[in-house]
DNA sequence: TTATTACGTATTTTT
DNA sequence: TACGTAATAA
């Protein structure tokens, strides 16, 4: 194992020396083959050399996936087969592909630069999309939005067409218009029937109308970093070509999460280059029929592991492989290096009642070690409480805090278990709760940047136009919008206009002309300014840091330091440009791994975790599997649930811990609830039920089994239960948590900074010039009328604005998209 | 225009 | 419960 250590890590494309006059294959094998190859087991090996053609790992958890992964990319290069830059190896989640990259840097050491084409879909298929901006209609430096400022441009238009928000709400076309991405459809290929349902029919037509005024926002969504990607493909196959011959071997992770959208974006990717290009509408149906030759593309996934079938993710994917891909090669990894025997066995059987799996079976050589453990307790707050104590039970025998767990179903069961810890002063982490960059303040901080960045970006503007207050209100933005729709200009373009005019009254105006005089100088500044600095003085000069400072509530010293760490954090890009390409895409926060902690985490974010101890609380119907999965998705959501139970358990190592409580707290109500149906459906053999230890001495034994359905009765009496009685009284507890409460701020980015250079905004401030010098069509003495100042007659003309001296008003400059002839 | 209050309603998972 | 929106007052 350890003799491969002859050869240094870093001399892996320097096998040619090595040698003699061995054959290039013998020599590649001979070399620092053992280095990479030796730690694989005989089917991890074969999924690593078999480069030609289509792969399909099916890797179970703890198989060695991403050893898989890595190995294959190192003997790719290794082998000669391609260059870093001609691999393509996509990921689902930003943390997955920092591991890899991670792992690939040990295993090749620094010869590799980072594999400039290693990353999210998203972030792949935004780069792609930047590089040819210009084909879908944006521009390289546009926005990437998200879904918060996606739900406020839907606003907007339900607005403008007159549809009661509260009977169609943003969000919920929010999500329609995200779904039908991630089936790849765009606007005009939605069917019919599905656009009507929302709004009265009009479903089709918003979204049509979203996508254009992403366009002129010079934006793009989630959604579109693929689906963009794809049209740009399809509309341009010379584009698409390169790429193609670019990319020599393509790796996907994680290929059971993928939706239609991604699906269809690889395909075009591995076919060989100068094929024809899909037909339109090639959604994976039945029928379609790959005739062209494919590439060497190895998909790497876990049909029970999909749990973001919610999210578009289509199991049909990896269920389909074969299909898609003839002649692929289908390789299992069944061998589990990570759990136990009970654990394994535990988490088999409960998977095993799921029906269209392509099937697999983990075995382990590990011990059977401690049983799986089900703990009853009477609510949620004995729950968090008996969980506490074991874990400081852990603790005292000697477990790190680093190698516990607890795993919940949905975020707001955490809040229970931050309570108890801060009680306990056990250090605890939550990992995956609100992002860093969506907080507020850095979202302020952002739309400041972006509105120096580019001019157009409305959202944006109007995010901060009024923050800090500037006496900017609903009544001037609104008339700032109807200006710059009149225009079609931008909104900030549409307030250096107006400022020049009597429109305003002269304290607003004096605001918003001070304040579009700033973002003058700051555009100035940004191009010769480093982009740390200037975001500096762009916090400073707003007020806005001066706003947090005056803030006397408790959280605005964590929101101050959280700018400052946005400030660093830019630091490791080029430029501003490079970093608000990023900070869109890199979601998720990093680091701080440091101190010995517990982690907290909802089931979704643990995927491809592991811990030595994990505690799983919240097993009740309703809560998991979730009622919604339930009603929703009907038996297809319960799989997928079930799934998510499935990959819950074998995140654990050694000690894999369920609980549920009798009664839970929901939206401020108690209920009372049933343990979930997966308790029923582990193996007797590998679980053992446990008292549990929260004091109380209910719960226990005979909470789940044979007298679970005993408790049926109390079903909506639970306000007369004792539980709910004894749940009053328990109100009053005394938490004097006085310090930190929130998790504090921490850098969000990773450490790829491969920002490139690009010029920033100087195309911009080009446009917006010409857009100012559009002639009036008014002429002298002409009579016209104002909304506010009444009637009166043009006495001069200065570009679209006019001097016009009114009858009742007097002399007034205003812009002349606010009169009307007469 | 902003601050305050009242009311209603929605609550999974995330790139 | 807790948040956001809408109505109302200053």
């Amino acid at each position: 194992m350890s003799d491969a250590r002859k050869m240094p890590a870093n001399d892996l494309p320097a096998y040619q020396p090595a040698a003699g006059g061995i054959g290039a294959r013998a020599r590649a094998a001979a070399a620092p083959a053992a280095q990479y190859l030796s730690g694989l087991n005989p089917e991890q090996r074969d999924a690593v050399e078999t480069l030609d053609g289509p792969v399909l790992v099916l890797a179970g958890a703890g198989t060695g996936k991403t050893k898989v992964l890595t190995s294959r990319i190192a003997h790719i290069l290794s082998m000669g087969r391609a260059r870093p830059g001609e691999i393509l190896s996509v990921t689902f989640t930003n943390k997955a592909a920092r591991e890899m990259k991670h792992r690939l840097g040990i295993m090749l050491g620094q010869a590799v630069e980072g594999m400039p084409w290693l990353g999210t879909f998203h972030s792949i298929g935004g780069r792609i999309l930047r590089t040819h901006a210009e084909l879908v209609q944006l521009k390289s430096n546009f926005t990437v939005l998200d879904t918060d400022d996606q739900i406020r441009l839907l606003k907007q238009l339900l607005q403008a067409d007159n549809i009661d928000d509260k009977r169609w709400p943003a969000r919920m076309l929010a999500n329609l218009i995200d779904g039908w991405k991630n089936r790849g459809l765009t606007p005009s290929q939605v069917p019919s029937g599905e656009a009507a349902v929302f709004g009265n029919g009009k479903g089709g037509k918003l979204y049509a109308a979203y996508q254009d005024r992403l366009k002129t926002l010079n934006a793009a969504d989630f959604g579109d970093l693929l689906l963009e990607c794809i049209r740009l493909f399809r509309e341009h196959p010379d584009v698409l070509k390169q790429y193609q011959q670019r990319f020599k071997y393509i790796l996907v992770d994680e290929y059971q999460d993928t939706n239609v959208a991604q699906y269809l974006w690889l395909r075009l990717l591995s076919q060989a280059p100068g094929q024809r290009v899909l037909p339109e509408a090639d959604a994976p149906s039945a029928d379609s029929k790959p005739t062209a030759p494919l590439k060497n593309i190895c998909c790497v996934g876990d049909d029970d592991q999909s749990i973001y079938g919610w999210r578009g993710a289509e199991v049909d994917n990896i269920l389909r492989f074969e299909h898609d891909f003839p002649g692929a090669k289908v390789v299992r990894l069944e061998r589990n290096y990570r759990s136990t025997g009970h654990i394994l066995a535990a988490a088999s059987h409960l998977i095993a009642h799921n029906e269209g799996r392509l099937g697999k079976t983990l075995r382990t050589e590990d011990v059977d070690g401690e049983k799986v453990t089900v703990t009853g307790s009477w609510d949620s707050e004995e729950e968090a409480r008996a969980i506490g104590e074991e874990i400081e039970q852990l603790q005292r025998e000697g477990n790190k805090l680093n190698d516990i767990a607890i795993l919940v179903r949905a975020s707001f069961q955490m809040r229970e278990f931050e309570d108890r810890f801060v009680t306990l002063g056990l250090p605890y982490r939550v990992i995956g709760g609100p992002r860093f960059y969506e907080r507020a303040e850095i979202r302020d901080a952002l739309a400041y940047l972006r509105v120096i960045n580019s001019p157009a970006d409305d959202l944006a503007f109007e995010r901060i136009v009024n923050v800090p207050k500037r006496g900017l209100g609903d009544a001037t933005v609104q008339m700032l919008h109807d200006h710059a729709r009149r225009r079609r200009i931008p909104l900030s373009e549409a307030a250096r206009q107006v400022v020049e005019t009597d429109e305003m009254k002269p304290k607003a105006r004096g605001s918003l002309r001070d304040l579009m005089m700033s973002f003058e100088r700051w555009r100035t500044q940004s191009e010769v300014m480093p982009h740390t600095e200037l975001a500096e003085v762009v916090l400073d000069e707003s007020g806005y840091t001066d706003m947090w400072q005056k803030d006397r509530s408790a959280d605005a010293a964590g929101r101050l330091e959280n700018l400052k760490e946005l400030v660093r954090s830019m630091e490791e890009f080029e430029n501003l440009q490079g970093f608000l390409e990023h900070i869109s895409l890199v979601m998720d926060r990093e680091g701080g791994a440091d101190e010995d902690a517990v982690s907290v985490m909802t089931l979704h974010s643990a995927k491809g975790l592991e811990f030595d101890n994990v505690f799983l609380p919240g097993w009740e119907e309703g809560l998991f599997p979730h009622q919604r999965a339930l009603d929703d998705q009907g038996r297809a959501g319960l799989e997928e649930e079930r799934r998510l139970a499935h990959v819950g358990i074998t995140r654990a190592r050694r000690r894999a811990k369920l609980y549920f409580a009798t009664n839970r707290r929901i939206h401020g109500t108690w209920n009372t609830t049933m343990p979930s149906r997966f308790l029923d459906e582990l193996p007797a053999a590998n679980v053992e039920i446990t008292e549990s230890k929260g004091g109380s001495g209910w719960g226990g034994a005979g909470g789940y089994g044979a007298s679970r359905f005993d408790n049926v009765e109390s079903f909506g009496s639970s306000y007369s239960t004792p539980g709910w009685q004894r749940a009053q009284a328990n109100r009053s507890r005394g938490g004097g948590q006085g310090g930190s409460g929130f998790s504090e701020g921490q850098s969000p980015f990773g450490g790829s900074s491969s920002s490139r250079n690009k010029r920033p905004m100087t195309i911009e401030g080009e446009l917006i010039a010409k857009s100012t010098g559009t002639e009036s069509d008014f002429t002298l003495q002409d009579r016209v009328f104002h909304q506010k100042f009444g009637y009166g007659n043009v006495t001069k003309i200065d570009g679209n604005k006019l001097t016009i001296v009114f009858e009742k008003a007097g002399e007034k400059k205003v812009v002349d998209s606010f009169v009307e002839r007469v």
